[in-house]
DNA sequence: CAGGGTCGTTGCGATAAGTGCAACGTCCAT
DNA sequence: ATGGACGTTGCACTTATCGCAACGACCCTG
């Protein structure tokens, strides 16, 4: 709508794949390198990108602040975050909290699991939304014509053999889960790594968020994991009720 | 030096400090109602800003994916987390590492501690940087002009009876903490916690980073922390040795 | 050491893009 | 039913943005 500041914004993505010079930023946004100076100035002002000495550009320590007040402003995360701990206290396993925004969905918290073997992934970190049991659940939720939609335009990567192939694939496993309540992820993202995971809802009773337990093979197996289904489906709605204001909460400050 | 993005990337702190609506965000900036809306629409494309339900703007998925991507970028985030892991699993307290960049220090990585008992912080949050082990490492190696004039600029908030008070005292701190080689932070920032802090160092001998080990009072006393130092020290030289290429690095990809 | 090239920077005039206004529509509360 | 608050739209004005061309710094090469 703004042509100026829809230029200035592109500039971000172009930097997140790694820095770039002057010339790199106005060729790739098709303009004159003199716009593109004064664009990046105004992107520098506001600590949004830095000039590293080599004089190349990169984002800013500015931005990485926002994104982190912008997280602790999610207040589904503060009512959640001790629902969390508690659970990877008493099963060990790392636990995922995860929100859908915008075709995408983003892991805002998790809990490490306890075992040596950590799995890769990282809070604020888009998730693999073909296959991770938390997406399954957040899109399960969304209006028809809108889950239709999204998935048509989704790519199906084939992570492994058991990768969501397809749209319609997908939209099956959606119906399924949005019927059972709950989602898993066996070895759909990474061979060895599966999730079970249970949904968080509003006062509307729409899904405003979807956690999870994961845990890789080599320290349980699917069968194992799925045997904590209950408790994960109890946390879940323990936070639920805290989030709609149904529970009170019995804590804290 | 650009207005219009100017006053576009206005919005983004004032949105950090929580959902705003229209109005509000005209009149923070000054402008006419429909002017920001133009705005808004133009950083809700961009995903940066996001509606919610009761149609009032709050920061967007994709500004905290964008930090996501930035922090990954950061290669001595890639080379010292290894070290950080290790030196977690032999000590058990938390350990960060920290950057400095204009005039704010960041947390760019963090392994929990493993008692019970943990310290608040967060990746991507601004350190209280007259008080931080970390952050006076980093302040300590600026050139002399550049840390008079930030000394000078900052705040100082007594967030204990130890937290340093002044500019004066400040620059003081600095100076020996820049003989010493090292940092800590006792009880300056809460008064039950402290930290003991190395730098590391860049090829060009500047410091680049810094990391600490912090541990509340109840697991383990300020005496008990400080008889750390030498293995702080000793990871801070390896990952510098890392960074700056002497050490190749007996690792991975 | 001179010359050619690359890259960032500046000042300026043309004009395209952004601005504020006023009017409209919607929703909610009185 | 009526008033007010808030978001939204189209439009005329004019200001702020754009691309250009020229400059300067720097680096590498012959």
């Amino acid at each position: 709508m703004s042509q100026t500041v829809d230029r200035a914004l592109s500039i971000l993505p172009l930097l997140a794949e790694g820095p770039a010079d002057l010339g790199q930023v106005a060729d790739r946004l098709g303009v004159h390198k003199s716009t593109a100076l004064r664009l990046l100035r105004t992107l520098h002002e506001h600590g949004l990108v830095y000039r590293q000495s080599d004089q190349r550009y990169r984002l800013g320590a500015r931005l990485i602040a926002l994104a982190q007040e912008a997280m602790e402003n999610l207040d589904i995360r503060e009512i959640a975050h001790p629902h969390l701990a508690r659970l990877n206290e008493s099963c060990g396993h790392t636990v995922h909290l995860a929100v859908y925004e915008e075709n995408e969905v983003l892991y805002i918290d998790k809990v490490d699991s306890r075992y040596p073997v950590r799995m890769y992934s990282r809070i604020g970190k888009p998730v693999a939304i073909t296959v991770a049991a938390v997406a399954k659940l957040l899109l399960a939720d969304l209006p028809e014509r809108e889950r239709r939609a999204l998935a048509e335009k989704l790519d199906y990567p084939l992570y492994t053999a058991r990768s969501t192939p397809s749209a319609p694939a997908f939209l099956r496993e959606l119906e399924k889960v949005r019927e059972q309540g709950w989602a898993a992820d066996l070895g759909g993202h990474e061979e060895s790594i599966n999730c079970v995971a249970a949904p968080i809802r509003g006062a509307d009773g729409r899904v405003a968020a979807a956690m999870s337990v994961s845990a890789p093979n080599v320290v349980v197996t699917a069968d194992e994991l799925l045997t904590l289904l209950p408790l994960v489906c109890r946390t879940a709605d323990a936070i639920s009720g805290e989030y709609s204001g149904r529970t009170p909460a019995k804590d804290i400050v």
